[in-house]
DNA sequence: ATGGTTTTGTGAAAGTAATCACGAAAACTT
DNA sequence: AAGTTTTCGTGATTACTTTCACAAAACCAT
């Protein structure tokens, strides 16, 4: 297994450049190159080679990279063959949207149960995926490391508590609250509103014109 | 005006600030100190230290922060008293969430018309916002700088040509497509699948245990 | 085969961000 | 009023990330 030493910000890119080079061998494509990936990506291709370097000389020069290798390399770094399963807490519309979107058809990252507290949607199925009251949580999550969080804030750390004590590892946090964990436990925040407000500061204080970004 | 020598991670965290800020109003607390607000919003005291120092010396030694100061002063640096109108394009489940979600209460960015092409949706209003039909974006559009894309990722290209084509200048693309615009247009790209697919990644190839974040 | 072209992989440099650590100022305490 | 404590603001350091730029390898065309 490769050692942690890939840095987070490659990290991040891989599920990326996975999508694509899947798009790639569906549209029966053998080779790409660092330039061809950049142009798709939006990601400067020195950045590429350098991510790709990191698990070892996967291309060749002169040539590029072989899809299907880099793809079944990928696979199994990604841990693509290994079923993720997840679990999603608050059927809003948010939650609603997780669990429509297919995240297999990439990812093999599953989410298999949702839990809510409203009593309509509990025993009912969106996308095939079965929704449970959420009092039922400490006898149907264990086993599952991790959870998308799409829940009002104000119940947020409650539910977060719960969450960490049942034993879960991840928190995809889509809740404006800053959860507070113990250090095992990894959240990953997006904050909808802050990334909305982010772009408009972006936009009257950094005017761009030429940047590539 | 501060110039635009403000890094962009500090731009980033503004926002969050911001919100913690508010609230601490609400709760008339008068004073704050970094060390306070890095435990609220989960970063490192002397990063807000610095963060803020970009905009001058906004504490007092010994004291802390004033929270009503602050705030007056981050409510003109964030522009949150000029209304920025933002418009969404696709009302899905994702992009209803985003109509229900009420930006106003913090933030001064509204969403103030949805696109969508669904029969059943135009003419209806969610969260206040009236829905149009996508083939009324040219007549009804301009003026707004800002758009929100929740549509799928196949008709994002297009969809990003129209909207580069009526002036657009910010798009928050929830879309999985990385979307080709002219270099005057920012794009931030909130990639649903990627985030949870890395954090399934960062759990299994980056234990922590005693890592702060 | 040979020569020109493509494209990798990576040292080195540049750019960006986080953190340490401490002097100085202001606030509290007695 | 003097001493103690708090907390800022920031120079310096360390860490992380991107980008440049080029030798070396492999390809491709003749």
């Amino acid at each position: 297994m490769v050692k942690s030493k890939i840095p987070q910000a490659t990290a991040k890119r891989l599920p990326l450049y996975y999508r694509y080079l899947n798009n790639l061998q569906h549209q029966e494509k053998t080779r790409v190159s660092s330039k061809e990936l950049s142009e798709a990506v939006k990601v400067d291709s020195a950045t590429i080679r350098r991510d790709f370097s990191y698990f070892g000389a996967l291309g060749k020069k002169g040539y590029g990279y072989n899809v299907e290798y880099l793809l079944n390399f990928f696979r199994e770094t990604l841990d693509q063959d290994e079923l993720t399963e997840v679990a999603l807490i608050g059927v809003g519309n948010l939650g609603t949207a997780f669990l429509k979107y297919n995240f297999l058809k990439n990812n093999n990252t599953k989410i298999v149960k949702a839990f809510d507290t409203a009593g309509t949607k509990i025993g009912t199925e969106i996308g095939g995926v079965p929704i449970f009251h959420i009092d039922e949580l400490e006898e149907r999550l264990p086993g599952i490391k991790v959870v998308i969080l799409t829940i009002p804030a104000s119940e947020a750390e409650v539910m977060t508590e719960r969450l960490v004590k049942i034993g879960v590892e991840g928190i995809l946090n889509f809740t404006p609250a800053r959860i507070t964990v113990p250090s095992h436990v990894r959240v990953h925040h997006i904050d909808l509103a802050v990334e909305l407000q982010a772009l408009v500061y972006f936009l009257k204080h950094y005017p761009l014109e030429d940047k590539k970004e």
